[in-house]
RNA sequence: GGGGCCGUAGUCUAGCUUGGUAGGAUGCGAGGCUUGGGCCCUCGUGGUCCUGGGUUCAAAUCCCAGCGGCCCCA
């Protein structure tokens, strides 16, 4: 018997940890180093088709791919208050160099706004120049101080994928920040991954920022899980650091920046999102491998399994030609079961199961990992149907996914209501908000381990609808949720 | 930041209260029997009992510190 599987929905918690190990994807809490993990060969080829995508996406719109040092000198860093002191508690200082104690400490990047905003007062003196957006994809270092959790909240985060760009007004940064939102939702929404976007409350924006947009999905346990960020950064550091722009009537004036980012949690979230009680299911897009192919040995004789592996091997070769990510396993000593089984865990979106019975036939019996459903074919019929079925999966997951995620925001108009949601479930509640700080704190503080993601971004009718907490006309709606 | 639970083979775990030869399952390897959803049998393999210190004739077991994991609360 296999380490048995968690129930998905009961004990997300534990599933993750899971199928994290079960499936080869990201092994966490065996190396030893606390809130640190190790990608292995599958889980990375998760990782790096979900990188491209983020890289094409970003390719497209204008933002170019730069590698800045991992570590930032301390003087660079003592420069701007503001920003540090939200980081404060949080950076990892290199000390030493060999034994010797160095002159200048070095941080290890929290974040990358400084040493960024650092080269672009180099780099750039003209609107001429502007707008700028870079881009890299790199590891961060946050020293949390407790309750790390794998690809959630990690100490090393390794696949930030964090832009940055540089323009010569106020309204072009906002502008901007409407763009970032868009190719997020972009990228959010070929991933399947369902999102809430929120204006955050002034204390929970980004040190330094003036204000943040944050995407917040939810867990199979009703957590909500912040999954990108937008900030509009202002002129904060390129003050500090003088970028100084040459504007079109010839007036100067500092640069106003943009920053926004998502990390390793995407990940986590794409298999959370879409896995189930046998393990992941990874969208058609995203799996590492496509469709696996098991063939199923004879009972009559060596020669027709011999037979039924070259057929195996003749559908591996059609896939691949098309450029199919597919796999045939012709382990002649493990049993079909137990190759379905790992694949299953694995989340591998269709697999093709062949033996004596297809061979005969020229059929071919697919099988879905998502429905959990087996078909058969004529053979003449294969691609045809894989491509539809990639479709189909697709299609499946994100609706699966979409009509949970709206199941589980819930609107309340007074106190009362949300308490009574809140003390039967895990959900996202939304309430008419007249949008003051302290209305909001109120908010905030009201129920414990119940926290304020922020306000709606779009405009949402709040005509006639009363702030719950002090009574005057609501101006948006506060959302509330548990949070990761 | 406060509190709780925990760490024994690749994995899951018994043993710890009451100190005295670390046992099982699974996995892995060999063989047999099976083979269209985790079948069964035989043999073999596999352990710094998280680390360091202390108590003791003797520590997986008791004590202290550290490291790591999980959970609850801020």
């Amino acid at each position: 018997m296999k380490k048995p599987s968690s129930k998905y929905g009961e004990e997300f918690s534990e599933w993750l940890d899971w199928i994290l190990d079960s499936a080869e994807i990201y092994d966490y809490g065996r190396y030893p180093v606390k809130g640190m993990g190790v990608w292995r060969p599958y889980g990375f080829k998760i990782r790096e088709l979900v990188i491209n995508r983020l890289r094409e996406l970003l390719n497209s719109t204008g933002h170019e791919e730069v590698l800045f040092p991992l570590l930032i000198t301390e003087d660079m860093i003592r420069r701007e208050s503001e920003h540090i002191k939200g980081f404060e508690n949080q950076v990892y200082w290199v000390t030493h160099g060999g034994l010797e104690p160095l002159d200048v400490k070095l941080a290890l990047r929290p974040t990358s706004e400084i040493p960024i905003t650092y080269m672009e007062s180099l780099w750039h003196h003209s609107y001429k120049e502007l707008p700028k957006k870079y881009y890299q994809i790199v590891s961060m270092f946050r020293y949390e101080t407790k309750m790390t959790k794998a690809l959630i909240r990690l100490r090393e985060v390794t696949t930030f994928k964090e832009a940055h760009t540089l323009h010569e007004s106020f309204e072009d940064a906002d502008r901007q920040v409407l763009e970032a939102v868009d190719i997020y939702k972009r990228f959010f929404d070929d991933l399947g991954i369902p999102y809430i976007i929120s204006k955050r409350p002034e204390w929970d924006k980004f040190p330094g920022a003036l204000y943040t947009i944050a995407f917040d999905t939810l867990m199979p346990d009703g957590k909500a899980l912040q999954i990108g960020t937008v900030h509009h950064l202002g002129q904060t550091f390129t003050r500090i650091f003088e970028v100084v722009i040459y504007r079109r009537d010839g007036s100067r004036d500092f640069g106003w920046q943009t920053s926004y980012g998502v990390s390793d949690r995407v990940i986590a979230s794409l298999i959370a999102i879409h896995g189930d009680d046998k393990g992941a299911v990874i969208p058609p897009k995203y799996a590492p491998i496509q469709i696996v192919i098991v063939p199923i040995p004879s009972t009559e004789s060596e020669e027709e399994t011999d037979k039924v592996w070259n057929y195996a091997l003749e559908i591996e070769r059609e896939l691949k030609e098309k450029n199919l990510r597919a796999k045939a396993d012709l382990d002649r000593e493990s049993k079909p079961v137990d190759k379905f089984y790992k694949y299953e865990i694995k989340g591998v979106p269709i697999r093709i199961e062949i033996g004596p019975r297809e061979l005969k036939e020229e059929k071919i019996t697919l099988f879905r990992r998502d429905l959990f459903k087996r078909e058969t074919i004529d053979r003449k019929d294969l691609l045809k149907r894989i491509f539809e079925l990639f479709d189909e999966i697709e299609n499946n997951l994100k609706k699966r996914a979409w009509e949970y995620f709206k199941s589980k925001i819930r609107r309340a108009y007074t106190l009362e209501e949300a308490e009574k949601i809140i003390n039967k479930e895990s959900v996202i509640i939304e309430m008419p908000w007249c949008g003051s700080y302290s209305c909001g704190i109120k908010l905030s503080e009201k129920w414990q381990g119940i926290d304020l993601l922020g306000s709606s971004l779009e405009n949402i009718d709040t005509k006639d609808l009363k702030c719950v907490i002090c009574g005057k006309p609501a101006k948006t709606f506060a959302r509330l949720a548990r949070k990761y």
